[in-house]
DNA sequence: GACAAAATCACATAAAGATGTTAAAATTAT
DNA sequence: ATAATTTTAACATCTTTATGTGATTTTGTC
C-alpha cells in the first residue's frame, strides 16, 4: 500500500486528488492540507511513502514546504505538481530535493503510475518538464580540467595556497622548509604560467584544478 | 511507427533489441551498427525517430558517437544504453544531449515504453539512473552572491585583483597612486574579512562576487 | 548647507612573496 | 642499473604586499 499526503489549495481537486487516489488499489491518503504552514509536523506524524504538493498554495507554498520537510525528512518522495512549467521553479524544486515534477493535466492513470514510479526511485516527470531538465544539463559547462601535469606535491601546495596559506604556513603544514615550499611554487608557477600567488589562485579556480 | 536504429556491439545483444522492436506493433528497427565509427552518415542516411546506443563499444564508443549525432542532428530522441550506472558517463551523456539513460537489464516491455516515451518528449530513465540524476542537481551550489557591500571602485580593484593586477599595474591602470590602490585594498579585506590577495581572490570566486 | 560615505593620496615599516642559482636525496620509470 | 623526475633544501636579493596613521577632496543625500 502506497501511503500519500496531498497539499494542494484548491477544494475541487485536492478532493478529487483524493477520491482517485483512495479509489485504486494500493493506493491510501493519509491526509490533505491546504497549505504548508505545518507540514513538518503533518509529515512527522504521517510518515508518508509519497508527498504530492501544489507548487502555488497562499501561506507556505510548495517549494517552501519543500525545504521544510527535507528539513525532517530525507525518505519520502515528493511529487510537485504545477500548473505552468515555469522553468525556475523546476530547478530550484529538484535542487531541494524534489523526486518528480508533474504537470496538473496528468491523466489520472498516468498520475497513478508516477507516484508508483517514485515510490521505486525513479524521478517521474510530464515530458515538458523532463525536457527542461535535460535542456539544464546542456547548460552546465564541462569541467574542462586542463592537465598541467602538476605533480602530487604540488597538486598539494597549490591547494594550501588556494586556502589562503602563506609560504610559513604550508612549511610548517606540510613539515618542509619555506625554501622547499618555494621550489614547489616556483615550479608550480612554470606549470601554470603564472607569476603571483592570486594568478595561481585564480587559474585554479578558473580550470577547476582542484 | 517510432523507427529505430541501434548502435551496439555484442551481437547476441543487438539481434535480441531488433528481434524484440521489429516483434512490436509501431516499432521499426531500420538499421543497427556494432560501433559507431559511422555514426554522423548513417543517422543522416536513416533520419530515425530513436537511437539506441550502447555506451561501451570497441572504436567510436557511444559517448563519442553521441557527440558525433549532435553535430549532425539535434532531434533524433538518443537513448543511451549500459550496464552500470556510471555516475561519470550518465552525466557527460545528458550534458551531450541524451534523452534518456537505460541500463541494459531493462525488462523488454519497459524498454518499448521508454522509446516511446522518448518520442513524446519524455526523459526515460532507469530509476536507479533517475536518482543520480537528482543528486547532481542537489549538488549545485545556490549562486548564494552574498553581500559585501563594495562600493564601485573596490569591485572594480577586486576584479583587477583576481586578474592577477598588482597595485603598482592597478595604479597605472584606473590612474590613481599606488597608495589609493592600498587603500581600496585594506577596506575590501575588511569587507572581506581576508588579509591577503591569494584569499581576496579566492572568496570572489567561490561566493561568486564578479 | 551639513553630513556621511567614498575616493583620493602620503609616509613609514615589517612581513611575505618572487626569482635565480645550485644541488643532494628519494622516488619512479625504462 | 641507469636515467629521469620529484622532492627536498640553502642562500641571496629584490619586489610586492600588508598594515597603521592621518589627511584632503568628491560625491551623494537629507
Amino acid at each position: 500500500m502506497i501511503r500519500v499526503v496531498v497539499y494542494e489549495d484548491n477544494p475541487q481537486f485536492r478532493e478529487g486528488l483524493t477520491m482517485l487516489i483512495n479509489g485504486s488499489d494500493g493506493f491510501s491518503v493519509l491526509a490533505s492540507y491546504k497549505n504548508c504552514n505545518n507540514v513538518a509536523e503533518e509529515v512527522e506524524k504521517w510518515l508518508p511513502d509519497v508527498i504530492l504538493m501544489d507548487i502555488n498554495m497562499p501561506g507556505t507554498d510548495g517549494l517552501e514546504g519543500l525545504k521544510r520537510i527535507r528539513e525532517v525528512n530525507t525518505e519520502v518522495k515528493v511529487l510537485m505538481l504545477t500548473v505552468f512549467d515555469d522553468n525556475k521553479n523546476v530547478f530550484e524544486a529538484l535542487r531541494n530535493g524534489a523526486n518528480g515534477y508533474l504537470l496538473k493535466k496528468t491523466p489520472p492513470a498516468k498520475l497513478l503510475e508516477y507516484i508508483q514510479d517514485a515510490t521505486l526511485g525513479g524521478a517521474p516527470m510530464t515530458s515538458s518538464i523532463a525536457t527542461q531538465v535535460l535542456k539544464m544539463f546542456q547548460i552546465i559547462p564541462q569541467t574542462k580540467n586542463k592537465d598541467y601535469a602538476l605533480s602530487e606535491r604540488e597538486t598539494e601546495v597549490l591547494q594550501l595556497l588556494v586556502d589562503g596559506y602563506s609560504y610559513k604556513m604550508i612549511a610548517s603544514e606540510l613539515f618542509i622548509a619555506i625554501d622547499t615550499v618555494r621550489s614547489h611554487i616556483k615550479k608550480i608557477y612554470e606549470k601554470l604560467h603564472v607569476n603571483s600567488k592570486s594568478e595561481a589562485v585564480a587559474k585554479a579556480f578558473k580550470d577547476k584544478l582542484l
